[in-house]
RNA sequence: GGGCGAGUGGCGGAAUCGGCAGACGCACUGGGCUUAAAACCCAGUGGGCCGCUAAGGCCCGUGGGGGUUCGAAUCCCCCCUCGCCCA
């Protein structure tokens, strides 16, 4: 009879049931074994899932049930992000509604990632547009309400005019709109505003407390909050005495100020010059730069350009008058929006003085050269010492930027400052689907919190929410109307709803006790929990989710409501999978098997794609991340319907190492797919006898060398695998040792019915040697593993085995080849013993065949011997 | 402009406390099995050269150029290309 075939669909469905019965994965609160919460960024529920996606679900899997293998009380939870726009943006074009938009992706997504084989405890999922859910989010809007870390502010902001609704700093990436691409505008309105650059010093300083964090997630952190020290420096204006106060990192130059530039939304500009000659020119000029947009101003492109004031300003050091400008280069982001330029030293000051013809000076002199304000090509920003600055000529200049401002604040002219780039967070949103912001405002009272226990603030359901440029909310009479929880008069409620950044800020505390209808979450729990032990997720979020969850936790911190200041301990940030795209040359238009794509090209007709390539059809093609417009994604069910969950897992670990961008290849999956084949075919075909077969301990001794060597390369195995994942997850290195081990298993013949002595120990160890395989790879491919582990003779669960240890002496060769350099080139190799002395080696290495010709005739001038690693021997 | 990361066969990628470059997988070539195909199995596979088509040997080779070293994909300097972050 033939033995049965690898059918994964059947293996599949059948441990994802047996693991649904038994409750595999529930995870017990209070538990004698070590907590791990290894949680993976909860996704959007905005369609059906790609294998990209897929990455990020595999990865925290494997993770989690690696750990529970390794005897941890493991939390690993899932749920929704549900709040926002694309769920809303996706209900307008489908004519539905977004709750129920988001309740059908939610049972797609859940359905996919169920047949992924991915081990959630499914009786914690959450979903943030659900209002026990949101409940809580306008619970933490109102805590930092009450710390005075929530306002309300007229200010000039970013307004995405596709969105139809204000953007937060973080969302809006080289002057375009995060989500959509569509250029920002600037506009005056009133907006909900937390403040975090309250917390800016704290936020940069507990960087240090992450190491294992990526570097580079705390460096973009860390650029993004853009410390800067230095002074703030008392300017005022000349005809009026009004202050003018401009910070600067480069005190030491005070005396170079030859103009001073504001940004062309500086408040003060429309009063400096109303009524003067210069006033038509100015607020023209103002209206220009408006329009041009801040990405180009902030960046070198745009040609600087400016406007003269008519006015000037009192350079508080030194009396003089300097010229103020109004240039397109100072932004009202940076400092106080008045850039004291100097343009001897400030490469863009120098640009526009050369181009305004305005007066360079020079303050410092570099080390050994003299400077030439008259002839000099560009600005010098280095360090030297300091001239032309009345009492601090011949200070160097590390010292004497100290100095000036110890002297500006000892007389009065200005302090020390620090100034951070970052801006308080703009968190209310023109749009509907997010939780209404928790406040009314009442004609008596002002602005009111609406008090905690009148929570939820609901989402009215039944609400035309196409985007008007204001919140839908405001048209919906029933919700705007209501009283003041304060004196019981008529009032109205804010319509703007609360960005959704902000439900997925605490929403890791909600997974330790989801169903607590009285508070937020259980604060012993959260105890026992928390902080998140990995945490897994794209680097897109670097500074946005993650930026921002760090600051609601240091706020819910100091509002005694946690007790620690860092939400997750460790961070993983797995990088994208992308797949070729491929563009016409003759059209223009993208050339794909994908139906979805709006409009493919046209040119060759009927042909795949891949007849299309191999007839040599001219094409632009490109690694891109799967994009439905792109043509280029692989959807999961496709994946596992036509190979299995188990080999899209492997492959998708092997691709390359989990933190680096990889290119999807369809024509590589096969390879895990056979090698799954392989071990499959290892154990059913000999399942009786390795049932049957009496357990014998593997005594290396009682083995042939060949047999020997397989015995050497388990335990080498094992231990390599067991490094490669606590190391840096570097499953695709684990994979290729497991394979390797299988592979030369298999190239030796067993004989499970001899009784021969030797056979007998052999059987015993291809049997060991499967079943070690079993549990190395059960994290990775799971349902094959259970399988294999039952046909192998044990009871399930392979899950609650122990992950296997080695013996790092079995694990080491007792020979060893080593080969033989002359001058640095590998003449000949000779096997020794290991750790054999020096002597020996060197004797051995001499009389290699290939070596001796090598010698002959020349003087043996050094004898490098590295122990059981190499020869190298240096003749002349 | 500054910071960080990357560049290795036809392809994805291994090897980075300096020690045999190319593990593992794909693809490809030859052979086996088969009526045939698929699947599977065996062998080969960086480039060039010498050698009876053999055994074997030699030279070159990790983006480019220099350096340190007995020995460099790995360390140092300069340069090029790509990606990300900040200007």
């Amino acid at each position: 009879m033939r033995p049965e075939r690898y059918v994964p669909e059947e293996v599949e469905s059948r441990w994802a049931a047996y693991w649904d019965k038994t409750g595999a994965f529930h995870c017990q609160d209070r538990s004698e074994k070590e907590n791990f919460y290894c949680l993976v960024m909860f996704p959007y529920p905005s369609g059906a899932l790609h294998v990209g996606h897929g990455r990020n679900y595999i990865l925290g899997d494997v993770v989690a049930r690696y750990k529970r293998m390794q005897g941890y009380n493991v939390l690993h939870p899932m749920g929704w992000d549900a709040f926002g726009l694309p769920a809303e943006n996706a209900a307008i074009k489908r004519d539905t509604r977004p709750s129920e938009y988001v309740a059908e992706n939610v049972r797609r997504m859940k359905r996919q990632i169920r047949s992924l084989g991915v081990s959630y405890d499914w009786r914690r999922e959450i979903n943030t547009s659900a209002p026990e859910y949101y409940k809580w989010t306008q619970w933490v809007f109102l805590q930092l309400y009450k710390r005075g870390l929530a306002y309300r502010a007229d200010a000039p902001i970013n307004w995405c005019p596709n969105c139809q609704t204000a953007l937060a700093n973080e969302e809006v990436v080289g002057g375009l709109c995060e989500r959509c691409d569509t250029e920002v505008r600037q506009e005056d309105l009133p907006q909900w505003f937390f403040k975090i650059t309250d917390y800016a010093e704290r936020l940069l300083d507990d960087l240090k407390l992450l190491g294992a964090w990526p570097e580079r997630v705390r460096r973009m952190q860390a650029n993004w909050i853009g410390r800067s020290e230095g002074a703030l420096v008392n300017f005022t204006v000349s005809h009026t005495g009004a202050p003018m106060p401009c910070f600067t990192t480069r005190p030491d130059t005070l005396w170079g100020v030859t103009f001073m530039s504001l940004a062309p939304e500086h408040p003060a500009v429309p009063d400096l010059v109303a009524g003067t000659e210069y006033e038509d020119d100015v607020m023209e000029f103002i209206a220009r730069a408006h329009e041009e947009g801040l990405v180009a101003r902030a960046s070198e492109a745009v040609e600087k350009a400016g406007v003269f004031t008519g006015r000037h300003v009192i350079n508080p050091v030194n009396g003089e008058r300097a010229p103020l400008w109004v240039a397109n280069y100072a932004l009202m982001e940076y400092g106080t929006g008045a850039v004291m330029a100097v343009p001897a030293h400030d490469q863009r000051d120098f640009e526009f003085a050369r181009k305004y013809d305005i007066p360079i000076r020079v303050v410092i002199q570099p080390p050994g050269e003299e400077l030439n304000a008259e002839t000099m090509l560009e600005a010098y920003e280095g360090e030297g010492v300091m001239t032309g600055s009345g009492p601090f000529d011949g200070t160097p200049v590390p010292e004497g930027v100290e100095e000036v401002v110890d002297y500006l604040e000892k007389n009065g002219m200005g302090k020390r400052e620090v100034n951070y780039r970052i801006r308080d967070w703009l968190i209310s949103r023109q749009r509907y689907w997010g939780a209404p912001i928790p406040i009314v405002h009442c004609e008596r009272c002002g602005t009111v919190p609406v008090p905690e226990r009148e929570l939820p603030v609901r989402l009215p359901e039944d609400v035309d929410f196409k985007p008007k440029g204001k919140s839908p909310l405001a048209f919906v009479e029933d919700f705007v109307n209501t009283t003041c929880p304060q004196c019981g008069g008529r009032a109205r409620r804010e319509t703007d709803t609360i960005a959704q950044w902000l439900c997925s800020c605490w929403y890791f505390l909600r997974y330790v006790s989801p169903h607590e209808s009285d508070r937020p979450f259980d604060p012993e729990l959260v105890k026992e929990w928390l902080p998140v032990d990995l945490y897994i997720g794209g680097v897109e979020h670097a500074v946005l989710h993650l930026l921002y969850t760090r600051f609601v936790v240091k706020a819910l911190q100091d509002a005694g409501r946690l007790e620690f200041s860092e939400p997750f301990s460790a961070l993983f940030t797995q990088g994208m999978i992308g797949k070729q795209s491929y563009v016409c040359t003759r059209c223009g238009k993208i050339v794909t098997d994908d139906p979805n794509v709006r409009e493919p090209c046209k040119c060759h007709v009927g042909a795949t794609l891949e007849r299309r390539l191999a007839e040599g059809v001219e094409v632009v093609s490109s690694v891109d991340k799967m994009s439905k417009s792109k043509g280029n994604v692989v959807a999961l069910d496709d994946a596992i319907g036509s190979y299995g969950a188990d080999t899209l897992r492997l492959y998708t670990l092997a691709i390359g190492p989990p933190e680096r961008d990889v290119e999807w290849q369809e024509g590589g999956i096969v390879g895990y797919r056979r090698f799954l084949n392989r071990l499959w075919e290892a154990v059913v075909s000999r399942q009786d006898s390795l049932q049957s077969a009496p357990e014998l301990e593997v005594i290396p001794d009682e083995l042939s060398d060949e047999w020997r060597s397989v015995h050497r390369l388990l335990h080498a195995t094992t231990k390599k695998v067991t490094e490669d994942i606590e190391g840096n997850w570097h499953f695709n290195t684990a994979i290729a040792s497991i394979i390797k081990l299988l592979n030369e298993l298999l190239a030796l013949p067993v004989h499970p019915e001899s009784e021969r002595h030797e056979d007998r120990h052999a059987f015993a160890l291809y049997r060991a040697a499967l079943r070690q395989i079993v549990l190395l790879l059960a994290p990775l491919a799971p349902h094959i593993c259970e399988e294999l582990w039952v046909r192998l003779g044990n009871e399930p669960s392979v899950f609650e085995q122990p992950w296997p240890g080695f013996d790092e002496e079995a694990a080491r060769a007792d020979l060893v080849e080593l080969p033989v350099q002359v001058n640095g080139r590998v003449r000949g190799h000779v096997t020794v013993e290991r750790d054999a002395d020096e002597e020996s080696v060197r004797q051995a290495a001499l009389n290699a065949p290939n070596v001796q010709e090598c010698l002959e005739g020349k003087d043996v001038r050094k004898f490098i011997v590295v122990p059981n690693r190499i020869v190298n021997i240096v003749v002349g």
